[in-house]
DNA sequence: GGTTTCATGTAACATGTTACATGATTCT
DNA sequence: AGAATCATGTAACATGTTACATGAAACC
């Protein structure tokens, strides 16, 4: 087995949910997952064959199916699946290329830093209204989730939102600190 | 020069402040950096090597250097340093093991998994604990920080801040949740 | 008829982590 | 004397990203 990568639970958490491609792995990390994990086409495939190989999951025949390779879960795939979110999830290491620039930035031109900012801060404010969006959604019951699991999502959600508002306070917070220290004034 | 990585540019900012050895730069990270980045020795030697080579960084000769190989940035370093100081940094995926597990989670028992939000939460309270001591060191100028480096050591430590309480809010509201909806109560 | 999205996959490359090897120095 | 920390480095392994190749189906 010796492969056990966290890109192989995330292909089989999403299989638990319902059989997918993985074309549909991708979607469903590009939308959903987004925010606080990612998967890409090169990671997907080669798992989903070892995932196969080694019983954890499954082709869907019954259909007269084309191209598309429809996977779901075994029996086998939940009880490793199981498994995994039963164990304790170790601290990750975390790198934000922003925050390590701006610890060196002290030769740089202040108005530059401001701007830069300011950029940062867009980023979280889209986010944030994503996670709104789906919030939502979820509230409204357009998003297709069973109740079980609909606190989950609400839970992982909210983290974003919270997560989001820290960020976007932390830019105002520092672009505030800024201006009172070189005496000069915040555009935008 | 091709090999444009992060670690070159975390080490030629620490190596920026001042000279120090591989060894150096570890600890660096580990205390100063860690919270928003992290090196290894794996990646600190063949680095400091690589960017010798290419004159980005020089050994500190003067002293007889025993088996220590301090080393200092070059004007060469130090341009490259501030190119990439300028450069915009692209938003990083981020991967939350603990985020992919919840959202997986609904077979799991709910007591087990008010448990791991427990756990995880008195890692935000560690790390926020020694954040709020690195600021009070830096307020009372404990730390051996030049003023103009001072403001952004402060606002990256107030990030972490900012974040840290974001996270501790975020389980205290869904172990709330929690029990709301379990009709259970909390323990701790 | 053309563009976009769906769909699968591989190869090359880049990055990151762990384990190991070695030995000096400092502290208790 | 023994333990902890300082100090440098390599090799193996694991993980992650990008570019490419291919072509069907759906949409406009």
């Amino acid at each position: 087995m010796s492969l056990k990568n966290r890109s192989m639970y995330s292909i089989l958490g999403i299989l638990s949910i319902s059989p997918a491609t993985g074309y549909d792995i991708k979607k469903y990390s590009d939308t959903v997952l987004s925010g606080f994990w990612n998967e890409n086409f090169g990671h997907i495939y080669p798992t989903l064959k070892k995932l196969s190989d080694e019983g954890m999951i499954e082709t869907v025949s019954g259909r007269k199916e084309d191209r598309k390779i429809t996977y779901c879960i075994t029996e086998k795939g939940r009880q490793e699946l199981e498994t995994w979110l039963s164990e304790e999830t170790l601290p990750q290491p975390v790198r934000s290329e922003f925050m390590l620039k701006l610890l060196f930035s002290s030769s740089q031109p202040k108005d530059t830093i401001v701007k830069k900012i300011t950029e940062y801060r867009k980023r979280y404010e889209k986010s944030l209204e994503r996670y709104r969006r789906m919030e939502s959604e979820l509230k409204d019951g357009i998003a297709d989730v069973s109740e079980e699991r609909a606190f989950y999502l609400k839970a992982v959600l909210r983290r974003g939102i919270l997560s989001d508002e820290a960020a976007l306070r932390w830019c105002d917070e520092t672009c505030r600190g800024y201006c009172t220290e070189t005496g000069s004034r915040c555009t935008e």
